[in-house]
DNA sequence: CTGAAAGCGCTTACAG
DNA sequence: CTGAAAGCGCTTACAG
């Protein structure tokens, strides 16, 4: 079928050792002597050999994939943590391939992954997948769960990450926090704790119904009519979000910190070069990635982990937050 | 390692025949009696039985894996695609997995795909990585390319789409029409080839820059000051930056389609659930996937395969183009 | 219609 | 330090 590749036993012929020989050599058994080594690896180098993972993974029993699921493409939140997983696992000698849950599973059914790794995923046991997944006794964790009750799980603390947004906010004199987005996410929530622990008015009002684009936000605040009592600050539901509110705000006429402060969720890249560099608060990302690789390891040799492993998300102020004028942004308006 | 699965062995132990007609009967041999054909699929049904497909790739040489290699994740149409794509592969008995190229393709050093897929890959011949992937000798095209010289390649005739939607406008009375888009695009030499075919001027001004977001659809054409030779209608880039632009031309109290005509490009399900319901041109989604998996399947098989195949883009009517009122919507400006 | 046997390309005790 | 051998779980001619 394919132009035959050449294997283990082409090179032993070429090195005049055994194949097994070439299999250690290759692989960095210690026992080798070096200048067998050397040899095996110069003709592996020049015949351009590539392992056999069909056969590695056979013999070994272990295909070093790991699985990660993902429910949605469109926040360019994955992009960037798929991208230092990948980073992370590919130091620990592991492959990671991208599944969408969208497109179903049935990839697990031909592909062995040595674990599988779910984003934030809303587990529900009876979904005949996780009956399935479960049969196969694959190690797996939730990242960014909030609770999987018996099974390990990274948690981030979203609510405790609103709270140093808001404490951060109250700090520079903010008594009027308000909030762009989708009362489902567990971040309103988190936001009304907040306010509640620093002796603040909770107002529905203050919150603008912002589902997760950059449409959602810049709407959201296109439509909120500002008053003397609004909000002197926000806090964005991500980095999306934020964004559109961001553009919105500024087109409305306010100066975004002088007239109005903002904080937007996920700390990715892009936040600080937005129109005005965005104060974030957000999970530390390669911080995420490495223990997210770490644990599916431990989970993968069988050692025991305490879960949840919990990642608290950090502030980082850039250009978008100032100390409340009081009433300014009311007068400018 | 895992909890020990059931193999082959353990099945013909239970059912009284030999592993190999385990085997047979489970991959439907015809030669198989159907009284044993059905004990052995009770046995294998019950014990939860899963074929190890390292085994299954290691004997018969083949992963039944196609690579799906992307870009970029943001679009909504490659969600789209991928899914289309991956329904028409699973038909004829191949997995998809979802390579992003921004996390890099060491997975195929460790995955043997029989195939390959790339999206809209601007080649390059002199990348190391395919370098690499073309000493692997796996079957592969280039989804959505212009062209690929001495390579099978699937293209989607853009410029004959643009083609149809300048004709479409043309014919309802149009006769200045813009476009909203990158001019790096190949669309946008479309538009300006299609004006010429028409006999119609192309003004450099009637071009509104958006490279591909909502936001950048949404900002060319608010950036945009609308006077007496305005276009009386305009071409979207894609689904995001059309929408984009649709708000926008709402937002100025245009009316669409009554005081200007708006063609989106990308057929996307969403384009029809707009505000208004978006007049497209695309390539016909559900034929891509089908025609991609039929050449991969064909590459795969050695089958002599002609190229390029060219995909068609299809005009929808919907409602946000009408006939043009000629200075209507600068008047009601 | 069924089975024995070889083989896919590796890994890994085990013996030397 | 190296090699012979068994084995991973299948597929697939081949013989019957």
């Amino acid at each position: 079928m394919y132009l035959r590749m050449i294997t283990i036993k082409d090179i032993a012929k070429l090195a005049g050792v055994s194949y097994s020989t070439v299999s250690k050599a290759l692989n960095g058994n210690p026992l080798i002597k070096p200048a067998t080594r050397k040899k095996v690896m110069e003709i592996a180098e020049k015949h351009n050999y590539r392992k056999n993972i069909m056969a590695t993974q056979l013999s070994s029993g272990r295909s070093h994939i790991i699985g990660f699921v993902l429910d949605e493409l469109s926040n360019p939140l994955f992009a960037n943590i798929s991208k230092n997983l990948h980073l992370e696992l590919k130091k620990r000698g592991y492959q990671m391939i991208l599944v969408v849950s969208t497109d179903g599973y049935d990839i697990f059914s031909q592909l062995r992954v040595d674990g599988c790794i779910f984003w934030d995923y809303r587990l529900d046991k009876s979904d005949p997948f996780m009956k399935d997944f479960s049969n196969l006794h694959i190690p797996w964790f939730l990242l960014g769960a909030d609770e999987n009750p018996n099974s390990p799980y990274i948690k981030i603390d979203r609510k405790e990450g609103i709270y140093k947004a808001v404490e951060h906010l109250q700090e520079l004199g903010h008594s009027r926090i308000g909030f762009i987005g989708n009362s489902q996410d567990v971040k309103v929530a988190g936001y009304k704790e907040a306010l509640a622990r620093k002796g603040l008015e909770v107002h529905e009002e203050y919150v603008l119904p912002a589902y997760s684009t950059w449409e959602d936000g810049y709407m959201a605040v296109r439509n909120y009519r500002f008053h003397q009592g609004s909000p002197t600050a926000f806090i964005g539901l991500n980095s999306m979000v934020t964004k559109g509110a961001l553009r919105a705000l500024l087109e409305a006429g306010l100066k975004v910190p002088e007239d109005i402060s903002l904080i937007g969720y996920d700390d990715l890249p892009e936040m600080q070069y937005a129109e005005v560099a965005l104060t974030t608060v957000g999970p530390p990302l390669d911080e995420l990635a490495v223990q997210a690789a770490e644990l599916i390891v431990s989970l993968i040799k069988k050692e025991t982990v305490s879960y949840p492993v919990v990642i608290q998300p950090l502030l980082h102020e850039r250009s978008s937050v100032a100390r409340c004028k009081e009433r300014t942004h009311i007068e400018n308006n």
